[in-house]
DNA sequence: TTGAAAGCGGTACCAT
DNA sequence: ATGGTACCGCTTTCAA
């Protein structure tokens, strides 16, 4: 077992002292090229890696983003919505280019709630996202939520906290004028609008509207957030069919209750698209693989991660506010 | 901008020194009962947290696994295959029972391979998984394979490298079991059978040899581990119309090519499960809403998961070696 | 059971 | 442009 290589060593085989080869390795403007040159080859041939934690410890600064993934109480990580997890991927990119690290953790329960990652110093600023559905998770973040605190929520339930969100209402449009090119007149809205959930809200919102300039109000089925999604779509689809109601096209608030309410009208002998077309929203990767393939509203991920990512920054680096609303864009599949 | 609170604020108001604070709030025996609850009690007034990098810096020790997610060159990290994502949540379910933090990162390229997460002290060790199809990445990191480096791979190319993967064998058994017990006696497997892809060769060998003792050799697709996997399964089953052969039970290596094959029955007109049976492997929930829902072995990603995690642990904290095959089960859908 | 003192390995400030 | 020195906030001997 070998000793550790610090700069020390690094400064006596260049001949220098220890502040020159942080200075020379940290590219400060302050250090001669012919002493970087000798500082970076001696540390290469001693394969110097620099010690994180001293350098955080003195400076303050840890180039780590914590990601908290909340999900549903009780529910396992590995169940996680792959919305979330592309997200996350989107998110990990974005913070590449940055220099961050990203520090993910999966949070569902009160024994494992957890924000405290700026007062320990393991990361410089958090970002939330997940279910809304978990209230406790909610109260204890916006609890949690003080002055000097860098943080930004992806489906945050409602505006206290800082957020950055699609363009939802926007999507709602999408879905409708979608729907009506198609020729539906008999719309159908599925999804929750309990105050928590903002987005499915504002998706509503965005469709209703877009339907009442053309003359329609469309239907509406609230489901009960409590249930799975897919669960939620299913049975959306039994309560319309069991209430008689005659509907040719519907949208549904995410894709997971889109799939949910796709699998419902099999099972009723419903063809999709000819007797009903169905929008999700998402642009989950399994709607690719649906019967039929789930046509849907998809939001731009790369920018969700990029606009969440420059949002914590911002706070961190004082940069300028930046736009929170992820544009989004109708993908047109099969049904 | 008050100051922040450290240990020797902590110490003056609970009338000790600071050294006694950092036993009594880790839990040291060496500290009266009467002195940690004075202690703690002073620390809770205060809002103290304690510095992670000061503990981390002296300790030696951090509390963080990293987790190495390998892409396809170019792949967008949004686009990770669904099954490494579920797998991210087992094992952060899995080190947080363990205290562990996860640092995560999406590697693709040699302009951002990066493993020296235990010599810049960021980690304690490391698990790398994700697509055995990125040779350079592979080749990263088997050359950084030294000596008292903690870490395991999932989907490694091959056995130079420390390992825990799925009971690929058993797997294939299962489905072969699977497809002779819906009365199949024409199988084919359909996936890679490159030294490289190590999994898929034990799964078809698994099938293979439960087949060959039924008395049928299976029929067998290879195909060009380049494509997208989806692209793998419908190209497999384009070459086995043109050729013409007759087939009833399909095996794919892995559930996303098995997605592309139904994919390519349906254009053909070829019903499944009437015509064909098909089974994937990994259980990923896509298959679930797939048209018909996708037959499948499973792994128990759960303890995947735990088992990732129990052997890098066990090579930082010197536990016994632990068993390195996840248990695999069948998940019977409609496919 | 507690205190004193050293030290983990860097960065930042002040000289020169 | 470089060296000297303090210091970030803990944990870990060693003494008492």
């Amino acid at each position: 077992m070998t000793m550790r290589v610090t700069a020390y060593d690094v400064a006596e085989r260049a001949g220098v002292t220890q502040p020159t080869v942080s200075r020379a390795l940290s590219g400060s403007p302050l250090v001669s090229d012919a002493t970087r040159e000798r500082v970076v080859k001696a540390a290469q041939e001693l394969g110097y890696v620099i010690n994180l934690n001293a350098t955080r410890l003195r400076s303050g600064r840890t180039q780590v983003l914590a990601v908290v993934l909340i999900g549903r109480e009780g529910e396992r990580p590995t169940a996680t919505n792959p919305f979330y997890f592309s997200l996350l991927g989107a998110i990990g990119a974005a913070a590449a280019e940055r220099e961050y690290d990203l520090l993910v953790s999966f949070q569902h329960s009160a024994d494992n709630f957890y924000a405290d990652y700026q007062d320990a110093r393991q990361a410089d600023g958090m970002i939330v996202i997940g279910t809304t559905r978990n209230d406790e998770a909610w109260q204890y973040f916006r609890s949690r939520d003080h002055e000097g605190k860098a943080w930004v929520c992806w489906g945050a339930p409602d505006d206290d906290l800082r957020w950055v969100r699609s363009d939802n209402e926007r999507g709602g449009q999408l879905a409708a004028d979608y729907l009506y090119n198609q020729g539906r007149r008999k719309p159908v809205f599925v999804g929750s609008l309990e105050p928590g959930q903002r987005q499915f809200t504002e998706r509503y919102e965005g469709f209703a509207e877009a339907w009442r300039k053309l003359g329609v109000e469309p239907h509406l089925v609230e489901t009960d957030p409590a249930l799975a999604r897919e669960e939620q779509g299913a049975r959306a689809i039994d309560a319309l069919l069991s209430e008689g109601k005659d509907f040719d096209g519907l949208f549904a608030a995410s894709d997971l209750i889109a799939l949910g309410a796709l699998d419902g009208l099999a099972k009723a002998g419903i063809a999709v698209p000819d007797a009903v077309s169905v929008v999700g929203f998402d642009g989950i990767r399994t709607g690719a693989y649906s019967s039929p393939p789930l046509t849907t509203i998809e939001s731009d991920f790369d920018l969700a991660g990029r606009m969440l990512v420059k949002n914590v920054l911002g706070r961190i680096e004082g940069e300028p506010p930046e736009s929170r609303r992820v544009p989004v864009h109708l993908v047109v599949r099969g049904s």
